[in-house]
DNA sequence: GTCTATATCTGGATAGAC
DNA sequence: GTCTATCCAGATATAGAC
């Protein structure tokens, strides 16, 4: 799995953002896990993850193929070989397995991009680390994105709004990091909130159209380096 | 006809486009029960076209609330003060209900986009031309395209096709204007397949995320310009 | 052309044996 | 901890009266 990565990764980066961050196999599911242990009947951790792994991989491959709404518990009963019963001794309902799956997004993502706010870094160097990072991160969870991406209509209207709440986070975030490297001079002067959207925008797209991306034969660090060239065109100075 | 267009080019260019291409209100429900006839059991056509009107809006809006697949028929039913079976008149299924609705999109679009790739003018041109005909078309056209975007899920397997062409089609036409412009010596290299690609991106997120630009009280000349500038910032010589 | 009533099926969820 | 059997709500779709 990880050495069929390899070869489209390119440069070294990406490595190094993977080995400094938790988000190992093995430690995104144990995360998982203790996330949402209260809500688990099964009282075995080993057993726990295990199951957990197979019937989140196992959601995520029927959500792609017919959207989770149309993903039975009886399709994912058969793709996971478990039985309604056992089904239900970790999910609680379809809607909590939807939800599980989105709570546990920001979670992993404070874990793996700190803060960069207080940062002292200039300007443009904190909007570098925040490309790099959402791309990498998407990259590593594609999964967990895509389908967040796709299925938001599953949320409770508590977690819609924690979802939202995410979203706007994100752009205002860029919009902050872009007024000020314009008040810092760093930057050339641009509508921020065109100009956050549309890089929130770019990014989303490296996980929603992933395949096609895949078919190009295009890796994460061209990706991020031609966005980067575009976003760079539009707030340098001239 | 090329002369036509060149108008919802200049100054005014929405309220000008809208004028030069058949998509008022009455003209597009016209379109699409022409489109459907065959398969619509109402004979009277005044009847037919005014509770079809009422039939798809109502889908928009509550597929809109809770997406398609979790709208039940009797929800429409309500929605559109008919019966069920008054309903099953008009629709055949509710499968292909949905179909109706995708496959009106390529049919409307090619009647207000018209090909482009004859034309004599420069690759510059043709892309302008292009960016704002797909903006004003989705701003027009915004349920439908919105609809389209997010319940791709249930098409048959031959309409997926038909989408998922539709979709390469504007990508490699996108390639082929960002190659001819290069080749002409108009526009600096680029990478073509990342551009398009782009291009296409920020082209959807006018109508993916129409709220949020809403909010945000931005024109669809504002986002016009916003985009080309981006766009051409990274194509101009220098 | 539109309605009401109904047939038929599928999906989520649970109880209780093992 | 897992399975089988079953309940029941709600969905699609149709038949036949008006």
């Amino acid at each position: 799995m990880d050495g069929d990565q390899a070869h489209w990764l390119g440069e070294n980066d990406f490595n190094l953002f993977r080995s400094s961050v938790p988000i190992s196999e093995q430690e995104i599911w144990l995360s998982f896990y203790q996330l949402h242990k209260d809500k688990i009947q099964v009282q075995k951790q080993n057993v726990a993850i295990e199951k957990l792994k197979i019937i989140i991989q196992a959601t995520f491959k029927l959500s792609n193929q017919k959207g989770f709404t149309l993903m039975s518990l009886r399709d994912l009963s058969r793709e996971t070989n478990m039985s309604m019963g056992s089904l239900y001794t970790y999910i609680g309902s379809k809607g909590q397995l939807a939800e599980m799956i989105h709570q546990f997004l920001p979670h992993i993502f404070n874990l793996c991009i700190p803060d960069l706010s207080n940062s002292i870094k200039s300007a443009r160097e904190r909007l570098q680390r925040f490309i790099r990072g959402h791309v990498f991160i998407t990259e590593c969870l594609h999964d967990w994105f895509f389908f967040a991406f796709m299925e938001t209509k599953h949320l409770s209207r508590a977690n819609k709004k924690l979802a939202m709440k995410n979203e706007l986070n994100s752009e205002q975030w860029l919009e902050k990091i872009i007024s000020d490297g314009e008040r810092l001079n760093e930057f050339a002067s641009v509508d921020r909130f065109l100009m956050g959207l549309s890089i929130k925008s770019l990014l989303q797209n490296w996980y929603v159209k992933r395949t096609t991306y895949r078919q190009g034969k295009v890796t994460c660090e061209q990706y991020i380096q031609f966005i980067e060239q575009m976003i760079n065109k539009m707030i340098e100075k001239r």
